[in-house]
DNA sequence: GACACTGTAGCACGATCGTTCGTGCTATAC
DNA sequence: GTATAGCACGAACGATCGTGCTACAGTGTC
């Protein structure tokens, strides 16, 4: 392409922080051209031309969001000392980040595997990069905690960090479906019962 | 509009049948009516003609798809013992309905909560209806096993229900994105873990 | 054999989709 | 002061969306 001016690189940043807002709500592909110029009073080509096609524009958008979920999820966690208080500072800092409303949709990323977990593609790859690390992170955090002795020996890491992820997600469609902030209360209480 | 003959419901029935695998992938909202004709071989106006709208579409294919988890899902649950073999029921055939791959996209009504949480109108407030009577119904058959001395009696019947549903729900969402049945075994662990 | 009714098809509509193109504006480089 | 490159615009493209309207074939009733 063509080396970015300080001017475009913040159009471009501020058109991702309301493709992902939108996207959130309305989905990766409900998300539309036409209806992100309008939210940012601009023309349809001049944002079109920032991305070249709709699946760069749902890649950066991907990208976007992860960087929000690093800087504002895992980077707080991974301050704690390795092991339970990680692990629970993943958890934590993940719930804590629903309950901001930061995306208006819910998270980001479990609109985007919801929508996308049956649909062959790039698109659909990147998702499924991310929520590998994911769950990764969850259960190397749970492996962590086993070998310092703060969780039984007898647990599997992968299935604690599935059933973590399990009660977050859940919480998150949830409360989204009913306005119901308990289910945020339902998914730390999940998370308790689990890491003992 | 209102279908009479024995010939029109059936043609009813097998669009139904159609859409509500075609929405399961694509989701309510990407299924087109296009593309539904186009799956049947037939035109959009005749099939149109069955509905009326989009949105009377979308409320038949989600009552098709109730009525297919009532009679794969429910009623072999509750052909069960109360208490906690109905419990176990519910969760059994709900994990064998996805492992059979009876919707092609996941399980339908996990991918309309997920495309509908966050967007107002009768759909959602459908779907919404429809999850909350399978959380009842998960609590409901918990109290009985715990009133039947199965479970102990600290448990609470709704926290229950909602991490049996997390897990099911996850394992939905991973197995397709991943095509990795290994969540299947995952799911049924954390049931087998969280009913002791 | 005429009739009413239901089910399906054909065709056209306005809107919106992603995308392309040509054209200016503006700020930096020479 | 002029050349250049990045950024944004308006207009238009063909395709597809959901939705009407009209015509006609099939079936059952008298």
């Amino acid at each position: 392409m063509a080396t970015r001016t300080a001017r475009g690189l913040e159009t471009r940043q501020s058109i991702l922080v309301a493709a992902s807002a939108i996207a959130s709500v309305e989905g990766l592909e409900g998300l539309t051209l036409g209806r992100l110029a309008a939210e940012l009073s601009m023309s349809k080509s001049g944002l079109f031309a920032h991305f070249g096609s709709k699946e760069e524009l749902q890649l950066a958008t991907i990208e976007h969001a992860r960087q929000l979920y690093v800087d504002q999820v895992i980077l707080p966690a991974l301050a704690r000392p390795r092991g339970i208080a990680a692990l629970h500072g993943l958890c934590d800092e993940y719930v804590a980040l629903m309950e901001r409303r930061v995306f208006p949709g819910g998270c980001f990323f479990a609109g985007a595997m919801a929508e996308f977990d049956a649909r062959p593609g790039i698109v659909r790859d990147t998702i499924a990069s991310v929520q590998r690390r994911w769950l990764d992170l969850l259960e190397s955090a749970a492996r962590d905690a086993i070998h310092n002795g703060e969780l039984e020996g007898g647990i599997d890491p992968a299935q604690l960090g599935f059933e973590l992820e399990a009660a977050m997600l859940s919480a998150n469609w949830y409360f989204h479906l009913y306005g119901d902030t308990a289910f945020f209360t339902r998914a730390r209480s999940a998370v308790q019962g689990a890491i003992r």
